[in-house]
DNA sequence: CACTCACGTGGATACGTTTTCAAGCATCTC
DNA sequence: GAGATGCTTGAAAACGTATCCACGTGAGTG
């Protein structure tokens, strides 16, 4: 940085002190004349406030951090873009990181994070209760986004969760806690289970009986969700999970159209699982839909493309990264509850009647 | 934040100066038993030093800034993750912004790194030198990434890029400017010119006669080899421009189609128009590769979905935001040049013979 | 032994802002 | 007219760090 005016050159060239300008500029009081001489002074030595000597009076970074598993994956992609449109509206910088759906690397971020005393952060977690308790202990507000961490749905019950307790808002009011409270983190989701519950209907109502599911990480809810839709007997088999990369999802989806060739429907957890299926169809020789018939959770600009198109579970993701984001900055006023988007099943043309 | 042990706690507790403790923590020298008495205190106070002082005393802030059009492009995730894995392995953090494709709200994101005093930004431009040259100026360490703002492209002549001066690395060295030095400004970018030769060259080889190219915001440069390529009659109904929005691309791509049944074949200049083009031609009913071939640039991970699976010229968008990153990272040591990075045209199923 | 030199060390300062505090001044009230 | 009240204002004190500078100590050199 070559040098930029500061307040003091301002408050010089105005013949004020100091603190008037800084009062001036925060939309303090002051005198019409005086915030008027000061504003014109301001503007004429293109004055702009450096956000380095504030954050430190303040202790605190503005802004917000953003953590997400990829930016490769488009629905991730949706729900940063929603994300930066808030803190955008908000003239507030975003300081954003890849986890890779690692929660070491998750946690190393969150340590940056800390560094920066960046002390909001929207996330998509990875990592469980150990990985967030500290960063949450520390003071951050956080708020989660599509997903909620592994293992915390059921508040109550002896959980390895600890001190850590999530706003689900779907599910009853905890429990009073004997020792500490609890600390609790809310998050923005699209309702999965809804969805999902509404894709095996849909299934179920066009004569399949064997839908296998591909989840991948963090589809713990879908995967319950899908469990309940289903009813008792699951075959557990027909529940596959993938890492985070193409190629386990690859993977996944092929083993799973081996080792079993009578299924019927095919369930994918996110639009990387969805890709997967298509290619390990194609690569079977399965045709689609009249092989197997797929639903794929996410909608994604390229699943009108696919032949036939794909029929999908489509969920919000630039809202529910705009309001995580609102969430977050908002959370200094009025203290922020869960909140659950609806999913809308878009029937495209990837599912046919058992054959 | 609650309260964190501060570089003063460890001095006191270890019985030495705040200096020597920042001087053991920034590897300046110190005796062998001071360091690791200062190391041994400040692990067991869980000391981590505060961004925010280290910032306002150096007068900047660390990390580097990224700006893209849009993160649900899938080219600008790659290339996100290219600057974010870089940035990692580095330590620092990353602030982001997307601009839409928007050269004022490309501004706006720029005053906002300058207030942070982010001096250090990746940016892949959507404004002109009217939009970078005050943030250069203002001695920021600017990287382009995938593109070079319009106009900048020939360093010579009396151009209104003014005193932004571009490293093509393609071009001649520039004649010596009369007045004041110009500022340079490195890029990393994919080979444009001989991946669109490339393409339309395999297009000619397939009987192709009248091929369209579909183009976008910062497609400049790839308009330009596109016409090199063609050669001197070039018929300019068949180069259509659209704007960074899907809908907008759609209506390019359609109108391309029903204005000029007569071409052949497309060649769309980013993975956006590519879809645009795919849907387009469906809508009309036109088969590729039957009715018209379709090459897109970017190779995106559902290309290959396609029906058929779309050819592509493959840009390694991963790669190229890590080369910026380290570009941005090292230019305070070595004055960095541009980097050209090969293309690769992927042959798939989107071309036939002219019909 | 005197002198230099290198090195480890800590005090002090500056970075640019917000916020507290008390002082100054005009107006209002009794 | 004296006291109280309200508003505007500026000096000063933080915030946590890196770095300049001066000081002391030990070793090395003539």
């Amino acid at each position: 940085m070559e040098k930029r005016a500061t307040i003091k050159d301002v408050a010089e060239a105005a013949g004020v002190g100091v603190a008037t300008v800084s009062r001036v500029l925060s939309g303090g009081s002051a005198s019409a004349s005086t915030r008027e001489r000061v504003l014109a002074v301001a503007a004429q030595l293109d004055y702009r406030p450096s956000a380095l000597g504030r954050n430190l009076r303040q202790r605190r970074t503005g802004g917000m951090g953003l953590l997400v598993p990829d930016l490769t994956d488009t629905f991730f992609g949706q729900l940063a873009e929603g994300v930066l449109a808030c803190a955008r509206s908000a003239g507030e910088p975003v300081v954003i990181g890849s986890t890779g759906d690692d929660p070491e690397q998750e946690s190393e971020l969150i340590g940056m994070l800390l560094e920066q005393s960046v002390d909001r952060v929207i996330a998509v977690p990875s990592g469980d209760a150990d990985t967030w308790g500290p960063a949450i202990r520390a003071g951050m507000t956080v708020v989660f986004a599509d997903r909620q961490p592994a293992g915390a749905q059921e508040p109550a019950g002896g959980s390895a969760a600890g001190d850590l307790m999530l706003l689900d808002g779907l599910a009853p009011a905890p429990p009073a806690r004997p020792a500490a409270r609890p600390l609790e983190v809310p998050a923005v989701l699209a309702d999965d289970r809804a969805g999902i519950r509404t894709a095996v209907r849909y299934l179920r109502g066009l004569g399949h009986r064997r839908i296998a599911f591909l989840g991948g990480p963090g589809h713990d809810r879908r995967v319950a969700a899908f469990r309940e839709a289903v009813g008792e007997p699951v075959d557990e088999e027909l529940i596959v999970f993938a890492t985070g990369s193409r190629d386990s999802a690859y993977a996944a989806a092929s083993g799973l159209f081996q080792s079993r060739p009578d299924l019927s429907a095919v369930l994918a957890g996110g639009n990387v699982l969805g890709e997967a299926a298509v290619l390990a169809a194609r690569e079977l020789d399965l045709r689609v839909p009249r092989d197997v018939s797929l639903v794929m959770y996410d909608d994604v600009p390229w699943a009108e493309l696919c032949a036939p198109p794909l029929t999908v579970i489509a969920q919000p993701g630039r809202d529910i990264g705009y309001r995580a984001a609102e969430l977050v900055l908002r959370a200094a006023s009025r203290r922020p509850r869960t909140v659950v988007l609806p999913t809308e099943l878009i029937v495209r043309g990837s599912c046919g009647p058992r054959r």
